[in-house]
DNA sequence: ACATCAATTATTGTATACGAAATATGCTTA
DNA sequence: TAAGCATATTTCGTATACAATAATTGATGT
């Protein structure tokens, strides 16, 4: 169920399976930006060969979750500081709109649907399980756009939801997640109600509290390596 | 100068090659929608390996620029026309708000070389070389993109123009192209002269004009095959 | 003891080879 | 003659082997 941007990809069952593994992996934070995915380890993993370990980790930079450094290998992307306010005002501009379409073309099943995602959304975030709350918030943001019948739109909001993932994971400062489904509850409200103009205001100051939760002083996302991860995982 | 995104491709210099040679082949129209790209025969061309072929093709399907069929290969992609009308929508969202951006941070040295572009451009036109004159064009909306200073939206624009070049390939009906420069004229004038307000509407207006030469009447891109091919090009 | 340099090791870049799937071709049969 | 089927060929999917580049380690000299 958790199939990213399958067109991405070479068609390939197999490639499929480590594509979509590392890339949950990184949405949910198993794997921290930085980390090194050499792929005769991935291969061993997978028990598959390095060419489709190499398949899967092109399609990932496609998705701009690894980045592909020529003669050293494929690491988790550390987007800038730069880019994480970009990816938030590139959301800020794209998601509203989409709220306001999915809140047009709402049916009563659709709303049906997104309640229940947000059910299984609050459960994660009563168990605990942050990683896979975080996930499953993403989902809720591209199932909005998937609801609103526009497929690019669709892709771009994956395409930023993935950042974000990855941004939120270097730049979150806040501990309280639970403003995230409040914010949530409401749109799926504005969006069953058919009211497009209210989905949009939510989901505009819903991104503005996201925004504000990151730290993205001039921290530069430089060499982490031991130093930091030594003193406390 | 025609490198594309570089980033979703395995690093290699020779695999850049044929990335960028096939891309800019299906760019200037000399690849049309839905043809076959076999493995073996641009290995051939190129003079690399099926494993380089696969590489950049899988690139190439990152940009929607070509669509991957398994066991049946690589085809250069063919929207629809309901993929195109998205397109349009959300380069109608975009490119507004990225020349407001654009003419916002302009200096004097990026409208110089924006008016430079806009002169080989016309240069283009007037040889009739029309694929020549269409890559740049779509290269004079990304150059404001990147004159803007957001890399997020220059992703996006990029994007869209690629797939824009599929579209005007499938669904261009008139012949004039003298508009498109005249438009491009008035833009730049707006974003050297620093006037957000007059750069977004004139984007708008461009991009409403460019889709008003679109037919995209219910013909579905169906197979072009052999009927459509031997009663001229 | 520190810095510089050379050899080793490990990992990526590329090509080739083999197996599988799909398409095309030619034959048989009604 | 036309339709259906079996065979042959082409092309893709994957693994493996070799070559090239970068990182690491140990040695050497100041």
């Amino acid at each position: 169920m958790s199939s990213g941007t399958a067109a991405t990809m070479h068609p390939t069952s197999r490639g499929a399976a480590v594509y979509s593994g590392v890339r949950d992996a990184i949405l949910r934070h198993a794997l921290a930006p930085g980390t090194k995915l050499a792929e005769d380890e991935l291969g061993g993993i997978y028990g598959v060969s390095r060419t489709i370990v190499r398949s899967a980790l092109q399609g990932l930079a496609a998705d701009r979750l690894v980045i592909l450094e020529p003669n050293r290998g494929a690491f988790v992307a550390k987007p800038s500081t730069r880019e994480a306010r970009e990816v938030f005002e590139a959301r800020a501009l794209l998601e509203p709109k989409v709220a306001a379409l999915a809140a047009e073309v709402a049916k009563p099943g659709d709303a049906a649907r997104l309640r229940a995602h947000l059910e299984e959304e609050h459960a994660a975030t009563r168990a605990g399980k942050d990683g896979e709350a975080l996930v499953l918030s993403a989902k809720f943001h591209i199932g909005i756009a998937e609801l609103a019948g526009h497929s690019i739109y669709t892709e771009f909001v994956r395409d930023l939801c993935s950042r974000s993932s990855l941004i939120i994971a270097l730049y979150w400062k806040r501990r309280d997640t639970t403003c995230e489904s409040h914010a949530h509850n409401a749109l799926v409200e504005a969006i069953a109600g058919n009211r497009p103009q209210d989905a949009a205001e939510l989901m505009t100051s819903h991104l503005v509290d996201l925004l504000s939760g990151l730290d993205l002083s001039q921290r530069p996302p430089g060499k982490t390596s031991l130093a930091e991860a030594l003193r406390g995982a």
